[in-house]
DNA sequence: GTTATATACGGAGGAAGCCTCCGTTTAGCA
DNA sequence: TGCTAAACGGAGGCTTCCTCCGTATATAAC
């Protein structure tokens, strides 16, 4: 067994602040010019060597992994607020629109969204509670009897982001038309 | 307005020659390595400089497009023969699970499939030919009364799609039951 | 056959990005 | 005030993209 011993210095400032300012700036490079910004130009911008930047976040997937982190902690906030106030199947509608919303206004693209819900997701923090977020509203949608939940909830999603990626911008509107297609498609009659 | 002057000469016989040998070493290629594959391993594979490649297709996507040019000229024909023998919605429903089919067995991966259902897939033959399909079945099944149309059909086949892009191998199943909700979604009471 | 030339070939090389490695610097602690 | 673990930064190796242009050759004219 190892034993993990407590690291007795204090993180140092300098790499704190570095991080959070790496952070900020990555935020708004993927906004602007989409997942594929160069790692390089964000360091730049950050005011930061390159070593910096991947001493901090291994590589581009974790990186956007972190800048989405508090998105997805709100949703997964919204989620429980959702399913404490809402009927069931209206709290997952909600909560998919909510989704389309979020990352709609980030120009969040392919790249990004893989982060959060391609195949490795869930090994990784955020894209854990996007995940966790939308099997409990799915599962509790189900319990309810109203709708038959044959395909995985991430699927749900998938399908949606499926919108995002391949259309054009202005994508919303039609992602809300296809929320209400599938759940009515997944409705008990 | 400019005149399009008939070029006399034949088309070089070694210039149509490399350019079938890059597509069948192409579509060898993406299918066993998925669509980011080096372009110079395909024309090395191929025997041919990397300028030839360039020559003959001008980036990845117009290579990707020709390569699947075929599939989805298969595919528009199967559209015909569906409407033809099927009840609309039913057509529109083996139709998109052909979709599936053809694609999952050929380990297309997002960049690929974005030539075909992505924003600027009509400007090209491969991509328009699969826009005509889904358009005129979806059409069929609004026309014949039993489902109500309210996204757009390629919307449909985006959603399918997201399956694939963001999901594990083995997604098939799971898009022939996506299938399903959208079509029961769609139905009108 | 020869010859002329439009057409095609091939790969060197510039540009860009990824990521690692390691010598230098510095913040925290005693 | 000095020690040292922790952090910094960027040079450099690698890979891929794509362009450019000197060389080679298939076709057509004679």
């Amino acid at each position: 067994m190892t034993t993990k011993k407590a690291p007795a210095r204090k993180p140092r400032a300098d790499a704190e602040q570095n991080r959070a300012l790496l952070l900020e700036t990555a935020k708004a490079a993927f906004a602007e010019k989409g997942a594929a910004v160069a790692l390089e130009e964000i360091a730049r911008n950050a005011g930061v060597g390159i070593g910096t930047l991947y001493r901090h976040f291994p590589n581009r997937e974790a990186l956007l992994q972190e800048v989405y982190a508090d998105e997805s902690e709100k949703l997964a906030a919204a989620a429980e607020r959702l399913i404490a106030n809402e009927e069931p199947v209206e709290a997952l509608r909600e909560w998919l629109r909510l989704f389309v919303r979020y990352f709609a206004t980030k120009q969040l693209v392919i790249g990004a969204l893989n982060a959060l819900v391609g195949p490795d997701a869930k090994l990784q923090a955020s894209g854990a509670h996007v995940e966790t977020a939308i099997n409990t509203l799915a599962k509790n949608a189900e319990k309810s009897g109203d709708i038959k939940l044959d395909v995985a909830p991430m699927d749900l999603l998938r399908a949606v982001v499926g919108l995002s990626a391949y259309a054009k911008p202005g994508w919303e509107k039609n992602a809300y038309k296809m929320i209400d297609i599938l759940i009515a498609g997944m409705r008990r009659d």
